[in-house]
DNA sequence: TGGACAAATGCG
DNA sequence: GCATTTGTCCAT
């Protein structure tokens, strides 16, 4: 029987496909009945395929099909079976995958195959033949009388008519920055943007993305009500597997046109995809934050792109990055300035300084006054507290116990009405203790408030008034959510006190009054993206009082915000309703900062049992890979380190280049997975959250101070005046070399990252030297007046000193006075020396290959061997001078993976893949080419491979703890390269 | 000498 | 990632 061979991708960290063999049908005359008997099904692209892998069974992506392998005969297994009875992935679909999986650094397979429905990969068929047969029969429900589409004011109608085209046809790529605050009508515009564009073709799918609590049954009733006899799919995490896969395949056939879903829909299979919707763009919610750290939205423009079709990102408060996008003008921004609600008005926002008025119950007088008000006239109030629990801690008067978690860095958090202390990170609970577990005495004292606590004080305050709480913990059920939504809806409640979770997708028609009780933790956060999460937050909570158009004799709506920091920008911004000057100022700070969107990051995490392994590990990632054009700051434990027993660090690392960037990655990556650590890493791309100090202190210092505190740490120890003094501040850092640079001589020792590299030429040893603040590695730091540089090895000594008058970058060069001799630089400042040293790698020798030598890409390897341990740390990069197809010829020089080969010739072996070698230089071509997409593959090239042993030494304590001083010592040899051998 | 456990192996 | 094999330690 003839055999065809699949490629197939499958959920398995090995990056790589997999082939399989498959029987084809018999060739030539068949009579009727042999057909039905013997022929196997033909395989598809994009089929699905049930396969034995290893010792289990795994559901496969068929994503090539051919008619020979490479691998041997005995290896090859057949496939088991064909789902032949479900219509292939397409092409588009695998090529999203594709490019999600190369950008997030993860094997095709575990992007794609993860992103289909549980009961799909399930080795039997079962679920899907039936819900197959149910959706046969399943029509939409056609609704006698829908909800009429309502008149759109100008500014509505203008941006529906920018999405959908007035014409018909196909609009086109184009990403839409829909900006504007609650209440003025964001909804409608995609909903008719919608009816336009699924008007436009029978086929056509518009899919709605919405933040996980956004998706409410409410939601998807109205859109129902709306579109009559159109089909709606829901996809959620919270779905029941036999469920999902019916609204997947609703998706995938066609059938359902309208697709609302949270994040994870941004994978699902829409063939007929025309436009693709984000409402809350900015939410947090979008970025998946355990396996696959996708962003939801990121993926949504790239589809966008793809198919040629408008994307629209709904906020009021965008994130910086669409803010950013569409300044430059990649998205285009539509601005919906008046309410679109009759009537009604934006709530007015006013501070209550705490310092002035102190609270009792966690209420200040005027709040309390304020409330009263509403519940007189019969209004409803709603208080923020984004903190659930009774107490976030409990501690002893008497010996200063305090309730912490043994298995995490966090306190035990008190509930009282379940008498627990519960750990809200790891879930261990206990019984909140009668006494104080080391001195026994009775008194324990509960710090802080959390929401049950501010319920039961209102309760007090106010015992006529019905008050309610909601929380994820009082919404834990299934449907309790709604259930509670719907009794304050039905105006059973008179004070909402709620965490976050009642900021989003409710509106409330009888609120006039929102309280947040404690917003300032907010501000001196070691995320730097913190405040911009708290100003949406409470733009979004102060939404909810906004709904309501004042009632004859009522009460205004109002916001009020108790704060110790009446001054600060951000309360400032919130009560002039001025999102554009908050983010413009933000974006300021963050470009003169070298943050992102003006930098592209990437977090290296690892996690062991013991915070010193993983932090090993992070420094041994650092040290096996060359990373020119790269920075890479060190290792640090995360703000919350340990998690259930497990230690945490992790490194940031960062580029201009995102191109540079990930090609740096990948190399990396492979790499590290060549090191075999049993360390358990990962490589996140574009992290929200970076914070990793850990906080020193509980009591927050100025904001002042701590405004742009992970900006630039200049500012902390000088910085006097007000926020808008320090914004000028900012914009005195003065310019060298084209880049932000800084004085030494205002600097503390420890403020100022002194990073020291050694390497060894010919005969001679240069130091070099370049500075840069301890707190952001983009800002440098030249040395000025007292500070001077000088380098020593044995005897001899002499200055280093700024070579090209750039004071960004100091040069020394001594003779080789011992073959593993000790170096020291010492930075003097007047009569102080701080002094690093490092000794010198030991002088190495390539022992073979001995000669220049002609490599084809076709060798598969490259065998090098040194004289050097076997643990030594070597990493290897090449100069390249290369010709393309088309005879263009470049300049570049990249980092190489290269991968330890067990030898028992003595010396250590390294192995480097020609097929990796050829990305590498195609990597680098396209680097340098990056806007051209048919650019020539790399034909042949010189190359010279350098091959570096790396030592690290011992930084001056004096120094920022962010300092480095290596030593290098490099051997190099030639080869010709050639990829058409 | 076996049994508990950690480390290494290979997946087509 | 996972099932399975191989290696290591140690008490009997
Ligand atoms: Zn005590
Ligand atoms: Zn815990």
């Amino acid at each position: 029987m003839e055999h065809c061979i699949l490629q197939v991708a499958l959920d398995t960290p090995l990056d790589r496909l997999f082939d399989y063999r498959w029987p084809l049908p018999a060739p030539g005359p068949v009579t009727g009945d042999t057909v039905e008997a013997c022929a196997a099904p033909m395989p598809q692209l994009g089929q699905l395929v049930l396969l034995p892998f290893g010792r289990q069974q795994m559901m496969g992506l068929i994503v090539g099909i051919s008619d020979h392998t490479d691998v041997p005969e005995a290896k090859l297994k057949d496939g088991l079976e064909l789902r032949s009875q479900l219509p292939p992935l397409s092409a588009q679909w695998i090529a999203l995958c594709r490019f999600a999986a190369d950008y997030y650094q993860r094997p095709l397979g575990e992007v794609a195959l993860p992103a289909l429905p549980r009961n799909l990969r399930a080795g039997k068929a079962t679920s899907l033949d039936r819900n197959l047969k149910k959706l046969a029969k399943l029509s939409p429900a056609l609704d006698a009388n829908p909800n009429p589409e309502p008149p759109l004011n100008a500014a509505q109608q203008e941006a529906v008519d920018a999405i959908s085209g007035t014409a018909s046809g196909n609009a086109g790529f184009a990403a839409h920055l829909l900006y504007g605050v609650t209440g003025s009508g964001k909804t409608e515009v995609y909903l008719q943007a919608a009816a336009r564009i699924l008007a436009q073709s029978e086929q056509a799918q518009v899919l709605i993305l919405v933040p996980e609590i956004n998706l409410t049954p409410q939601l998807e009733t109205n859109i129902r009500k709306r579109f009559s006899g159109i089909q709606i799919a829901t996809l959620h995490s919270g779905m029941a597997e036999g469920e999902r896969l019916q609204h997947w395949l609703a998706a995938h056939l066609g059938q359902a046109r309208i697709i609302l879903g949270t994040r994870l829909a941004i994978l699902a299979s829409l063939p007929y995809l025309k436009m693709i919707v984000i409402d809350e763009e900015h939410d947090p919610s979008y970025k998946q934050q355990e396996g696959l750290r996708y962003s939801a939205r990121d993926l949504a423009v790239w589809r966008a792109h793809q198919l040629g079709i408008p994307v629209v990102l709904g906020s009021a408060t965008p994130s910086l990055e669409s803010w950013q996008h569409a300044k430059v003008g990649r998205y285009r921004k539509l601005e919906l300035r008046e309410r679109a609600v009759k009537d009604a008005v934006l709530p007015v926002v006013k501070i209550i300084n705490l310092e002035h008025e102190k609270p009792a119950e966690g209420l200040t007088a005027r709040l309390i006054a304020s409330i009263r008000l509403r519940l007189e006239k019969g209004e409803q109030s709603l208080l923020f507290l984004n903190r659930r629990g009774y107490a976030p801690v409990i501690a002893c008067d008497a010996c200063g116990w305090i309730s912490d978690c043994t298995r995490c860095t966090a306190h035990l958090v008190m509930h009282k009405l379940d008498r627990k202390l519960r750990c809200h990170h790891c879930g261990y609970e206990q019984r909140i203790p009668h006494h104080c577990p080391t001195c026994g005495n009775i008194d324990l004292q509960p710090l802080g408030r959390g929401t049950q606590r501010m319920e039961e004080g209102l309760k007090l305050i106010f015992p006529e008034a019905r008050v309610f709480r909601i929380d994820a913990d009082s919404t834990r059920f299934k449907g309790s959510a709604e259930a509670a939504f719907d009794t304050v809806h039905r105006g059973e409640v008179d004070i909402l006190i709620g965490t976050q979770m009642v900021a989003k997708g409710h509106d409330f028609k009888n609120l006039t009054l929102v309280g947040a009780l404690n917003p300032d933790s907010a501000l001196f956060s070691q995320d730097y993206r913190a405040s911009e999460r708290l100003f949406a937050q409470l733009m979004q909570v102060a939404g909810r009082a906004g709904r309501a158009a004042q009632k004859q004799g009522g009460n205004i709506s109002e916001v009020l915000i108790q704060t110790r920091y009446p001054d600060h920008p951000l309360y400032h911004a919130l009560m002039a309703h001025d999102y554009d000057r908050f983010a413009n100022d933000l974006l300021e700070e963050r470009q003169q900062a070298s943050m992102p969107p003006f930098i592209y990051q990437a977090l290296l995490r690892a996690e062991a049992k013991d915070l010193q392994t993983a932090l090993d590990f992070l420094h041994l990632a650092v040290n096996c890979i060359a990373h020119a054009g790269i920075t890479i700051h060190d290792p640090i434990p995360m703000t919350m380190t340990r998690v259930a027993n497990v230690e945490r660090a992790q490194l940031l690392v960062e580029s201009v280049s995102r191109p540079a960037l990930q090609a740096f990655l990948k190399v990396w990556i492979a790499t590290l997975r060549g090191l075999k650590s049993r360390v358990k890493w990962g490589v996140e791309i574009d992290p929200v959250d970076i914070s990793s100090h850990p906080s020193n202190s509980f009591s927050p210092r100025p904001y002042r101070l701590l405004m742009v505190a992970l900006a630039s740490s200049f500012m902390l120890s000088s910085c006097g005046g007000g926020a808008d003094d320090l914004i000028k501040r900012l914009g005195e850092v003065t310019s060298c070399g084209g880049k932000d640079c800084k004085d030494s001589s205002s600097l503390r020792p420890d403020e100022i990252r002194a990073n020291y590299l050694i390497s060894q030429n010919a005969g001679s040893v240069k130091v070099e030297a370049s500075f840069s603040l301890s707190t952001n590695s983009a800002t440098l730091v030249s040395l000025n007046g007292k500070d001077k540089l000088s380098a020593s090895i044995g005897s001899q000594s002499s200055s280093l000193n700024d070579i090209d008058g750039s004071g960004t970058k100091y040069v020394a060069n001594l003779a080789d006075a011992s073959p593993q001799a000790s170096v020291s630089v010492s930075f003097n400042r007047g009569s102080e020396a701080f002094v690093s040293s490092v000794s010198m790698p030991k002088q190495f020798a390539i022992v073979s290959p001995s000669e220049q030598i002609a490599l084809g890409r076709s060798a598969g390897s490259l065998y090098v061997q040194l004289d050097v341990a076997s643990d030594a740390a070597i990493s290897a990069s090449t100069k390249m001078l290369c010709q393309r197809a088309d005879t263009s010829v470049f300049e570049a020089t990249t980092a190489l993976k290269s991968v330890y080969e067990p030898s028992a010739a003595g010396g250590a072996v390294y192995r480097i893949d020609t097929l990796e070698l050829d990305q590498a230089l195609n990597d680098a071509s396209r680097a340098l080419n990056s806007a051209n997409p048919n650019l020539s593959l790399v034909r042949s090239c010189d190359l010279e491979l350098i091959w570096t042993l790396s030592q690290s030494g011992q930084s001056a304590s004096a120094l920022s703890k962010n300092s480095s001083i290596s030593a290098q010592r490099s051997a190099s040899h030639l080869l010709q390269y050639d990829a058409r051998k």
